[in-house]
DNA sequence: AATTTATATGAATGTATGCTCATATAGTCA
DNA sequence: TGACTATATGAGCATACATTCATATAAATT
């Protein structure tokens, strides 16, 4: 407990809370990494890419069609998760198939599925 | 195969993929409470109260001396995640104890920390 | 080499959102 | 009741970002 106001400077602050949350407390970088998967899948247009992605791999223009969006929107978005390591792709032809590419992503799907069945 | 040219009008279209993606495709709402959850956790904020809170309930205060931001801020995104009801509270007095208020939260927590240290 | 196909990428734009600042409210204590 | 504490909330601003449109590139085909 300290003086003065706003911004914590006289409230009520449980140190040993807020110690024994610091010694748990993520790395920055962790924090980083972690944001970044939460933050690509909390879109939904990367989302369904990802769901349609566990079984089968895609080519863009599979992708587009079924989520009934242009192949330019597509292609930004697997940028995006190509980025973060999430999908990779494998040329046959002039044709890109994207496949996951990161085992934890399908987790991350279950747990969120068992969520939204009622949670 | 079609004809035609943009946004998938003469693209090469592997119909059995896509016809199967459909038949395994998360419903809309589904999809919409999955990308909120993922989108919450996505914020650097946010997903550093949610680990806080993880083991032990927090005030405002606390959440705030932790995080070094404002409790406007920690107020604000506290509201977010109230709303998605991946957090409770409690209160004592004229202070409200925080506290994670969805199992599922712990699973995705676990299963990135898994994915950032090394994946 | 020229065309066509499948995909990538850059710029522009509109919208979403995280924070700040100011203010409001619920509970406590004098 | 009035002052104070802990938190909530609304408006405003500045940034982030998802999509579109136009154009570029890589492989295949002629």
């Amino acid at each position: 407990m300290r003086k003065r106001a706003d911004t914590c400077e006289s409230r009520v602050i449980h140190e040993g809370r807020v110690s024994e949350a610091r010694e748990k407390a993520l790395a920055p970088v962790e924090v980083d990494r972690a944001c970044r998967i939460f933050k690509a899948m909390g879109d939904p247009t990367r989302l369904k890419i990802l769901w349609a992605l566990q079984g089968a791999e895609m080519c863009v223009c599979d992708i587009a069609a079924y989520l009934g969006a242009t192949e330019s929107a597509i292609s930004h978005q697997l940028r995006n998760l190509r980025v973060l390591d999430l999908v990779a792709n494998r040329r046959e032809g002039t044709i890109l198939y994207y496949r996951l590419n990161d085992d934890h992503v399908s987790d991350l799907l279950k747990v969120a599925l068992e969520h939204v069945r009622e949670g």
